[in-house]
DNA sequence: CACTTCGGCGCG
DNA sequence: AAAGCGCGCCGAAGTG
């Protein structure tokens, strides 16, 4: 192995060498044989931490070429993956931060979320909910959380303008508390200027009394999403923290490797991995305390799209 | 030649 | 005219 000068290790790693070589496969570090991404810490206006390069936080996955790249992504040998994902944190969130009693029941039930959606939007039981009932819930749970208006729920699921405002109507009807949370963030916004975390992070939003309609109505949908992305990213954090000491203190072999905003990834020797998989999960869980559980999914594979 | 801007597209 | 949040990277086209 070659031993590379602090010059050399800059030019290969530096953005525009990333930019000619454009393949993972020869950004692999020299000295330690890995692809190493950045974190950084101080860029997004939410609090999530930005990956560059490369950026590991949009590798593909939604279609089969994807997860076929993602079984690129794999441990030393003898080691194996573990990703462990919050489950609807976001929406978790808003039904803690509304206090949403429907919103609530359902996660404290542990209810397929967007089934139950449908099931308060379109007015049928849980187990008659169709497919593309829960398609359209889905879209309507987050497009709610990125303050989406009607006209984008018509763009979203091709139906007449009427049907969305009436999807959106009965929705806050259902959900009182979700329609009051929107509110009140909002007029909170318009007086303080700011909008926050769980945990205090501010978003300061110096558009929200703008004149202009565009700009004042972008500033209000950055307020209802902030503090939903935003605490999520401090939950994760936190998570983050905890097991970072556990592990250096308990199981210095586990190393946590990646944070894609909801996820996590770790490495380690395969005979331990079950333990450390409900290890891990365990303390995600229990990273804060909220009005309902937060839950995570783990899984073990041999590489990142098995894990996952 | 390096840099900027923009539209398109990948992810949560 | 735009009407869904938050990111980073790519190629094409333009600038100096």
């Amino acid at each position: 192995m070659k031993i590379l000068s602090p010059e050399e290790y800059i030019h290969l790693t530096s953005k525009q060498s990333l930019q000619q070589e454009g393949s993972l496969i020869r950004i692999e570090n020299p000295i330690t044989g890995r692809i190493h991404t950045s974190y950084q810490q101080a860029v997004t206006s939410t609090g999530r931490l930005s990956s560059t390069e490369p950026n590991l936080q949009n590798i593909p996955i939604k279609t089969a070429e994807g997860r076929r790249i993602r079984e690129a992504f794999v441990p030393e040998k003898g080691n194996v993956l573990i990703s462990a994902d919050y489950s609807q944190i976001e929406l978790r969130i808003m039904a803690h931060l509304s206090k949403d009693k429907n919103l609530t029941h359902a996660f404290n039930n542990n209810l397929d979320i967007h089934s139950a959606t449908a099931a308060e939007v379109f007015g049928v039981s849980l187990d008659e909910v169709t497919q593309d009932q829960r398609r359209s819930a889905k879209a309507i749970n987050f497009g709610l959380m990125y303050g989406m208006s009607a006209f984008g729920l018509t763009r979203q699921l091709d139906i007449p303008r009427a049907e969305a405002q009436k999807y959106l109507d009965t929705y806050f009807e259902r959900y009182t508390g979700v329609k009051e949370y929107m509110e009140n963030i909002k007029a909170k916004a318009k007086e303080d200027m700011y909008v926050e975390t769980i945990m205090g992070r501010r978003l300061y939003l110096n558009e929200i009394n703008a004149a202009n309609g565009l700009r004042r109505q972008a500033a209000e949908r950055a307020a209802i999403n902030a503090p939903l992305q935003g605490s999520a990213a401090d939950i994760i954090k936190k998570a983050m923290i905890d097991i970072n000491k556990f592990l250096n203190k308990e199981m210095p072999e586990v190393k946590m490797i990646m944070q894609v905003h909801d996820e996590l990834i770790f490495e380690t020797p395969k005979q331990s991995s079950e333990e450390v998989l409900q290890l891990v999960k365990k303390m995600m869980e229990e990273a804060v305390k909220l009005d309902i559980p937060l839950i995570a999914e783990a899984a073990i594979g041999e590489n990142w799209n098995e894990a996952h």
